[in-house]
DNA sequence: GGCTATTGGTATTTTATTGGTATTATTCCG
DNA sequence: CGGAATAATACCAATAAAATACCAATAGCC
């Protein structure tokens, strides 16, 4: 509601006097837009309410809104709404949460989908058998996925899990850590470690960024209550187009840092 | 019971007028999840008594529901109820011992020491005018040093803050945080961003690696409890070289949740 | 162990709201 | 006068929001 009161406090105060009706409407939501007053995402009021509220034809309102979808600043879905684009900048993900992937994405109005890369049983590299604690018996599960946000790919993520703790990497829905849960699995502590390294060909190609670009790689180990390591996570991010956010707090001069 | 109410109050009190049922609900969920209202591994009420006492439909209480299970807030287990979704919190950790490169490498056994590359007092760029809140008649002090562990360089430091909390850049010792203490300007919070870059020709050649290789980057604003903006820090680490290690814990129910 | 109340899961339909389009009148300017 | 830009009217089509009715799994009680 506010947004387009904003609007149209805009259009009021526009004394483009002369100027065609579309065009001044038109200026009102582009400067709404570059003023940051309407975010990526957000709704613009319907047609129909643009054009009684403003006192004008909704065909003008029309004209001006569908010269800011063929500039792609807008875009606008048939029987849902109009929309500010979403634009890609670079997105922020807070180091506090970690599941957060797809609300963050939701919340800036952006298309959120994830693609299989690989859901299967393998046998355990040398890695994996160390980390994970693994027999060359037993087998691991690998589950990996890249994240895309409004088609453009953000990260590739790949988990190595005991095939114990995870018998059927097919069955898992859109949570890695719903299905543990089912399995009783659940991990208390995890430490990340986050480097910055040179894409290789295959993962540069997946994110679609040319060989050799800088990207964030987070790798994670999850621990069960008993200390057992549960799960193997190595994500990369691409560098261009994500940030990683954390807050610090200053602990008082009188108190220790941990006990 | 507590916790229902807690929402069917939030929902009463939402003036979001004009929005669709569900987004309100939605919201209101999420903000009691927020604030702690209701915390991890407790039970939502059960869809049909949402539905009945705040007047709506079932199918529009779980329109809701669901779009919050997706993004991994709540989980839901047929026949049982509907949960709060445990989540990874990052421990938090004291502002000094995030930063502190010297106690950092110090604890992996390493020969620690520093090179200036710059202390002096300077007209302040648009940016620290923008973060510091500096006037163009005000003069910003610039703190650049070289990091060196083991006679590896690991990490440029480039720090700007305000001539006023500190006159003298010459007269820092080891710590730039111990000199603000002595004039009393201690930071009390401070936001960091962590991303990755493609290191230039001189940063490159400052850390003895080839242009191009990929670099941690992080930039920190630090603020007074006054709020004020007390410090601008712009570092980049070596990408092969240094880790940022972050420890999670799941926060959730005492008790497990499925026996 | 098996029954049963309670829980989440699903399919289908109705309705209101949204953008989309064709047609027509008006104004401005060469 | 004529053509193009501007604006208004009336109607079409797609989508989302919401409600109804029914299915299936779980937990707890006997």
């Amino acid at each position: 509601m506010s947004a387009a009161d904003q609007i149209f406090a805009m259009l009021k105060e526009s004394s483009q006097s002369g100027a065609p009706l579309y065009l001044q409407l038109r200026r009102s939501i582009e400067e709404a837009v570059n003023r940051g007053l309407i975010g990526p995402g957000d709704a613009l009021p319907s047609e129909r309410d643009i054009a009684s509220k403003a006192d004008i034809s909704r065909v003008t309102v029309r004209k001006a809104v569908q010269d800011l979808v063929k500039g792609g600043i807008l875009v606008q879905r048939h029987g849902s709404g109009t929309f500010v684009a979403p634009r890609m900048e670079r997105v922020e993900q807070s180091l506090s949460r970690l599941t957060s992937f797809t609300e963050d994405m939701a919340r800036r109005g952006m298309n959120v989908r994830s693609v299989w890369l690989d859901r299967g049983l393998y046998a355990p590299s040398p890695d994996e058998m160390m980390v994970l604690g693994l027999s060359s018996t037993e087998l691991v599960a690998r589950v990996a996925r890249l994240r895309i946000a409004n088609d453009t790919p953000l990260a590739i993520e790949r988990a190595a899990l005991s095939a114990n703790v995870l018998p059927d990497p097919e069955a898992i829905g859109s949570s890695l850590y719903a299905a543990l849960e089912t399995t009783g699995n659940r991990p208390v502590r995890a430490v990340q470690r986050i480097s910055a390294t040179n894409l290789g060909d295959a993962d540069a190609r997946l994110l679609e960024v040319p060989p050799g670009v800088a990207g964030l790689q987070i790798e994670r180990i999850s621990y069960l209550a008993s200390g057992k390591v549960i799960e193997f996570t190595r994500s990369v991010y691409r560098g261009d187009a994500y940030d990683f956010v954390a807050e610090l707090r200053l602990t008082g001069p009188g108190e220790e840092l941990r006990p």
